[in-house]
DNA sequence: GCTATAACGTGATGTTTATCACGGGTGCCC
DNA sequence: GGGCACCCGTGATAAACATCACGTTATAGC
């Protein structure tokens, strides 16, 4: 049984219950499911904006029933690409990075998952493989639903599917978002300049300025355009230098959003 | 009414009921739902494969009667980008291009739509626009089912519902698939390899060689791998020196998978 | 506070490939 | 049959960017 304290590279964690997580050390988190439920999802902060958020008491209490929680440190790894799916994950807080590689290293990062966030829902849905790769950026807690549980609630329960596909098509549009930034720029800048603007929107802009949190190395941000680490590192620089942004530590000013739209535009 | 003979840039088509499209001379071809059911999908040939094979007797019923049915020529365009999304099309012959474009009139093309897909399901379950652009490419039949009619059948139909909730993983699955092969490439003959490869995974092999039906322009493949026009005429012509496959026509055939293979493995 | 490791900054270099330009081919329509 | 539109082939050119290489600056763990 893996409840209790464990040792984590990076910090002590009290772990609940692991659902068929990798620590970062390669340590199998998997144990049986449904041994026992520390959390509902009745307690999770994001029950009411989200998937589940506003259905029938009766049907909560019945998800509730065969969802189990757990904490993650930084550098886990919920579930790999390739894995058969074992279930979804509803990421209550922390945040997860979503990536495929290629076999000779090159990953392509798709998204940054936020809290409330379902990962893991296509594949668990259609029964296949997960098509992509979940790490731990920063340290998570994220309720667990087994697939086969998961399919029973939703056959079940109409309108919790329907939530389901409204999800998964949400998920669907950012996809394609990325797909356009990455396929449809004529270059890194461009790119680049469509990644801030994408990851700003979710910020509030005040006196033409947009202050935002960017917790994300060169590397990283240049395996979310497809680009390489030292382009991003010149392009922001090259950025700073025409007034555009501002960087101090992990947040980021945009200065003038004209100019990065018209980047964009062409 | 459009019900009749309708003159097109390529041949005359017997029009039985259209909805929300747009022919090829910019004429808009919308009509009022629902006016008359010239056919249910009961008598689609596809019907037993797809989204909603095998469901309950009196379900199909319930969809019938909610369905429109429509022919479109070569160069219709079923919806664009941006447009609030008005239902979904079941396509139940022809093929269909899904692209969406950027200001400056680049395409990127994600996917030719074959029979039995349902097109802009995604947008139309979020409730939010279609993300992507849809163009006729082999003269269609497609079955139209409005937003409305759609979402209070899916809340009436759980069953229904998970079906589409699987249709939309492997739609997004399809995507990830596409994200993959444009941005883990370091080279477009990279790219072109893997756009073969996936391509051809739909025919079946024989004595080594596969044998495939490309109807696509160059300039198409470049809009589906991200890569200009000419680069794929010299890439192509360059496989072709090389052994690799060989065109005749709209059919090509690949002469050297493993070597195709190795090209994407690096 | 010290050391190891990760992240960032920057120059030089070479390949890739987009882009422009033009010619030939083919089918379609008047 | 002549014109028109579209598609394919191919050369020349230039710019963008990945890659290599190395130094510097943060960050984290002891």
């Amino acid at each position: 049984m893996l409840t209790g304290w464990r040792r984590n590279p990076n910090r002590f964690q009290f772990v609940t219950k692991l659902e068929g997580g990798i620590l970062p050390d390669g340590t199998n988190m998997r144990t049986p499911y449904g041994l026992e439920i520390i959390e509902n999802c009745l307690s999770c902060p994001h029950r009411e904006e989200r998937l589940f958020c506003n259905l029938p008491e009766q049907t909560v209490k019945a998800l509730s029933a065969i969802t189990s929680s757990a904490s993650y440190p930084k550098g886990a790894t919920l579930f790999v690409e390739g894995q058969p799916a074992r279930g979804v994950f509803i990421l209550c807080s922390g945040r997860v990075k979503l990536s495929t590689s290629s076999a000779d290293g090159k990953t392509l990062i798709l998204r940054i998952s936020e809290p409330g966030e379902v990962l893991g829902l296509p594949a668990t849905v259609t029964g296949t493989c997960y098509e992509l790769t979940a790490d731990v950026v920063e340290p998570a807690q994220s309720n667990f639903i087994a697939r086969n549980d998961f399919l029973a609630f939703l056959k079940d329960n109409g309108e919790a599917a329907l939530r389901v596909a409204q999800q998964l098509g949400e998920t669907y549009h950012a996809a394609v978002a990325e797909m356009r930034t990455i396929g449809l720029s004529h270059s890194a800048g461009e790119k680049l300049a469509r990644f801030l603007l994408e990851w700003a929107a979710n910020y509030p802009e005040e006196k033409g300025q947009i202050r935002l949190k960017l917790t994300l190395t060169h590397e990283e941000i240049a395996q979310m355009i497809g680009s390489s680490r030292e382009t991003v590192t010149r392009l922001l620089a090259d950025f700073r230098r025409k007034q555009l942004l501002q960087v101090m530590g992990s947040t980021l000013i945009i200065k003038n959003k004209a100019a990065l739209q018209s980047i964009v535009t062409g």
